[in-house]
DNA sequence: GGTGATGTGGGTAACGTTTTCCAAATGTTT
DNA sequence: AAACATTTGGAAAACGTTACCCACATCACC
């Protein structure tokens, strides 16, 4: 039954079985310079014989965990299961793991999190529209390699990746008023946080309405219901556009689950999709694919967004120094049946 | 601009600051025994006072990581979430980080994301709907406390927590005979190891309709299509049942994604749900709530479930030998709009 | 006033890696 | 042939904690 506890095998077991040092067991497992390719194979057959794993516990003690931290506002959005998907596409078979915290909302949460996984030497972090004050991000950047995607802004400590927000809003307006719409509104998550205001993709979002919708000179026409990024927010949201004295034509909700609670608001108000309104959504989950659903929306490609956020952090990981980039990303529109000619 | 890196705060900091040994402050962390209450105060204090926060890794080599890893087969699955959900929510503010794999798919993804977590040094594994060999299984668990969460069967090196998949499935099937139906069809997972084909819920979900339709008298009207658990492997099912010479009035599909595909299918076959056939899923995710889809489905209450996994393995963690345990919890049947008497 | 039991605090050796040296051997240039 | 650079391998000191022991003081009890 209880067997003598068989002790974990270590790199000194490694170097003995292998008749070298330590030291060159550890180069060959870091693929570190002064090993030859003799030296290589000797020790590498015996990690293999001896079934070695090394330590991230001990790696970190001294230099790298090879470990990735992802921190995302929400797992049951369904957009960053596609972010998750691109990082660890990129990083494949790297020596990299990629380890995420549990969805942890406000920045409270954050802040614990991201603690965490600093306590845990993790050698980068991948912070997914985080709420923390700018200050904070600056710091924690300063410690641990960090990239942070979807929050618009610069920083010298980090580099960023989003999706360029305004651009993607406009390409609804534009569709919208070439369906010939011309009362189109807008429901948006309140922000009130001034820094947020222009950093959160909603803020950017309900921006790039504004600016479209007077683009193609809409200004009377703008109306913004401010709930927030939930079912329910689309539900009342569109609710309130609903009693309006004159009725909206078509909604551009910030994000697919408000959609879906418009659509709810819309259906239970005795009105039909899109024959007496048109809805457009954000994100092209997979909630606006499905058949039934249908929604128009607006497609982030999350994969390529991952991608890219893995990418820049292994090479600020190797290269801790270099100038931090921000890339962004150009949305593209799905049309689908929720929108249509008035 | 280059800071001289300030240096981590470390254990030594504190106990230097707090005038007592690094012995000293470490009892005080751990909550151990051996601290009067007076050095507690001081030591807490003197920690505050310096921002200190305990190294993981250097805490791994010796003692415990206080993190719990788990893994799950996919993040997109919204039942998983709950599971999830369950857990933080039990562990609450313990000193227990969770932190998860992205889904892995697979015998191999699972392997690789097991090795890692315990090269990690986890203190503890939840192992979510895990397909890998229970020889493998046992293994993992006989090197770190484990609990596996949604596969039947016992072990005596894990701890389990399942629904009763047959239970549940008789649930469907009960109420679809209360309604009048008699030809009831089942998708299912097509499984073929023999292992998982006792242990895996979704053969026990087919086990459960077997025994249902037995029970009822209806073995005469069994009928099977062997797809997947996805939505492609509903709307092929579904396919397949509608175009049998006598249709099927109810569709039992073994998940919600399932029973989707499905809707789909009936659909575009030009039928009407629950007005020509009567659909049911399993698992009541957020899309079978969902207003306009209003899926008749299985609760399976994961938080519960998640709630009751984290309590067994801090509970194995405390004392690794006590016997294992199996919890099983009853599902539920929810009754929405897809189902109806014909 | 011994004799244990109990409470309180600390010294020190692990834990398993990586890093920083250093030495010897080998190769290359003058 | 001397001087120097490069390659190859290893010894030993970190890294930051915890576990294991031991010492001392205090207290209760015969």
């Amino acid at each position: 039954m209880d067997k003598p506890a068989p002790r974990r095998v270590t790199i000194v077991d490694v170097a003995r079985h292998a008749q070298v040092s330590t030291t060159a067991v550890s180069k060959v497992l870091r693929n570190a310079y002064g090993a030859s390719p003799a030296m290589r194979t000797k020790v590498q057959q015996a990690i293999a014989e001896l079934g070695y794993r090394p330590s991230a516990a001990a790696r970190g003690l001294r230099g790298q965990t090879y470990t990735i931290g992802v921190m995302l506002p929400e797992l049951r959005n369904l957009f960053f299961a596609d972010i998750l998907d691109g990082i660890t596409a990129q990083l494949g078979d790297s020596d990299y793991q990629v380890l995420l915290a549990p969805g942890c909302n406000g920045e409270k949460a954050e802040a614990r999190v991201i603690d965490a996984m600093i306590d845990r030497s993790m050698d980068g972090l991948v912070l997914i529209a985080p709420v923390s004050a700018k200050k904070r991000l600056n710091e924690v950047a300063g410690n641990v390699p960090t990239v942070v995607v979807g929050r618009h802004g610069s920083s010298p400590n980090h580099d960023s990746v989003t999706d360029d927000d305004i651009a993607g809003a406009a390409l609804v307006v534009d569709h919208l008023v070439s369906l010939g719409h011309r009362r189109i509104a807008h429901i948006e998550h309140h922000e009130t946080d001034r820094v947020r205001l222009t950093e959160m993709p909603n803020a950017q979002r309900a921006r790039g309405y504004r600016d479209a919708m007077i683009a193609h000179g809409l200004e009377d026409e703008i109306d913004i219901a401010s709930t927030s990024y939930t079912q329910q927010g689309g539900y009342l949201g569109a609710q309130q556009l609903l009693a309006r004295p004159v009725r909206p034509t078509a909604i551009f909700a910030g994000a697919d689950v408000v959609a879906l609670g418009a659509l709810e608001a819309i259906a239970e108000a005795g009105l039909t999709v899109p024959g007496d309104i048109s809805v457009a959504g954000y994100d092209n989950s997979a909630l606006a694919a499905f058949g039934p659903i249908s929604l128009t929306s607006v497609d982030q490609d999350g994969r390529q967004m991952g991608a890219n956020a893995a990418r820049l952090l292994v090479d600020r990981i190797g290269q801790r120094d270099r100038r931090t980039a921000q890339i962004t990303l150009s949305p593209t529109l799905v049309v689908r049946r929720t929108t249509a000619a008035r």
